[in-house]
DNA sequence: TTCTTTGTTCCGGA
DNA sequence: GTCCGGAACAAAGA
């Protein structure tokens, strides 16, 4: 469940091996994407170097030499590979959650570079793959209502209270709501409310200035150790049987329930409830109503 | 077969 | 008109 983090690994990923990049070919699989592929995808990309890549929120953006763009969103299952296998034995980065061996299964996309390959793999077709040209992408519905980046600098307690006023509903939802905060999932959110000692139901006017502080304050640093954390497993990847560094050590409550809370003396057990329509984990103890 | 999973969009009620 | 919650949608694995 690729949030902020991941793709900004993913980001970091691809910089290292196809920026400056010429795209020498595409071949699609699978066109049955979140979004049906478009038919001149392949035309429009073809033989263009990329030039940047970028993130906002959860968008991989790819800027490319003649001015245009594509995107790729990673919905639920979606990874980027690449694959070196042009130049030794096959090596597989996988960005984040590393598996091996290689993924036979769900290859959707590939780009060729001169150097490496790069796949786009998707079990649930969740993701996407977008073209726009150069004008067209200001006005992409996908990005022009997104709300401030967690970890840049116009994202402060001061920010925050101002507007959690002009809500009135459980701040996880808040959270959630990509149009206020962009980049944060269920998985990051469920996190950071425990971290914060935040009830997920409380009605976001109701937290005071110390709670809007640790929120913030959690955000930021969560979604950097992840970052960091994400990094150091793609660096141990090569050696590791596949575990993933950091999904499975980190979570103090997601998908933990009836489990005993991490906080030392707390003695509550992580309870699980449905928040419109998404699982919430929190400990009953230290995240009360 | 049914349930779960996420982000986005749409719709209806208040 | 605005705000909010719920449903629908995409597909696959358990």
């Amino acid at each position: 469940m690729p949030e902020l983090p991941e793709v900004e690994i993913t980001r970091k990923t691809l910089q290292k091996y196809i920026e400056n990049e010429y795209i020498l070919d595409i071949k699609i699989n699978n066109r049955n994407l979140r979004y049906k592929i478009d038919k001149n995808f392949r035309k429009n990309l073809k033989g263009k170097k990329i030039v940047k890549i970028s993130r906002r929120s959860k968008y991989l953006i790819f800027h490319l030499s003649d001015g245009n763009f594509f995107l790729i969103h990673l919905g639920m299952s979606g990874r980027i590979l690449v694959d070196q296998s042009k130049n030794k034995d096959l090596v597989l980065d996988t960005s984040f959650y590393p598996s091996a061996p290689p993924l036979v299964k769900h290859n959707h996309v590939f780009f060729y570079f001169k150097k490496s390959n790069v796949i786009y793999n998707d079990t649930r077709r969740f993701g996407f793959i977008k073209f726009y040209k150069a004008k067209e992408f200001i006005n992409s519905s996908h990005l022009k209502n997104l709300g401030v980046e967690p970890l840049s600098k116009n994202f402060t307690t001061t920010f925050v209270k101002k507007k959690i006023f002009q809500f009135n509903k459980p701040i996880k939802n808040i959270l959630m709501d990509q149009t206020f905060i962009c980049g944060l999932g269920n998985i990051y959110v469920n996190e950071v409310l425990f971290l914060s000692k935040i009830h997920p139901l409380r009605n976001s006017k109701s937290l005071n200035n110390l709670e809007i502080k640790q929120l913030v304050f959690f955000i930021k640093k969560i979604l950097v150790k992840s970052i960091s954390l994400g990094g150091s497993t793609i660096k141990d990847f090569h050696n590791s049987e596949g575990k993933s560094g950091f999904f499975q050590d980190t979570f103090k409550v997601y998908a933990k329930e009836g489990s005993a809370c991490s906080k030392k003396n707390c003695r509550g057990i992580i309870k699980k409830i449905v928040l419109s329509s998404r699982a919430s984990f929190f400990c009953d103890r230290c995240q009360k109503e």
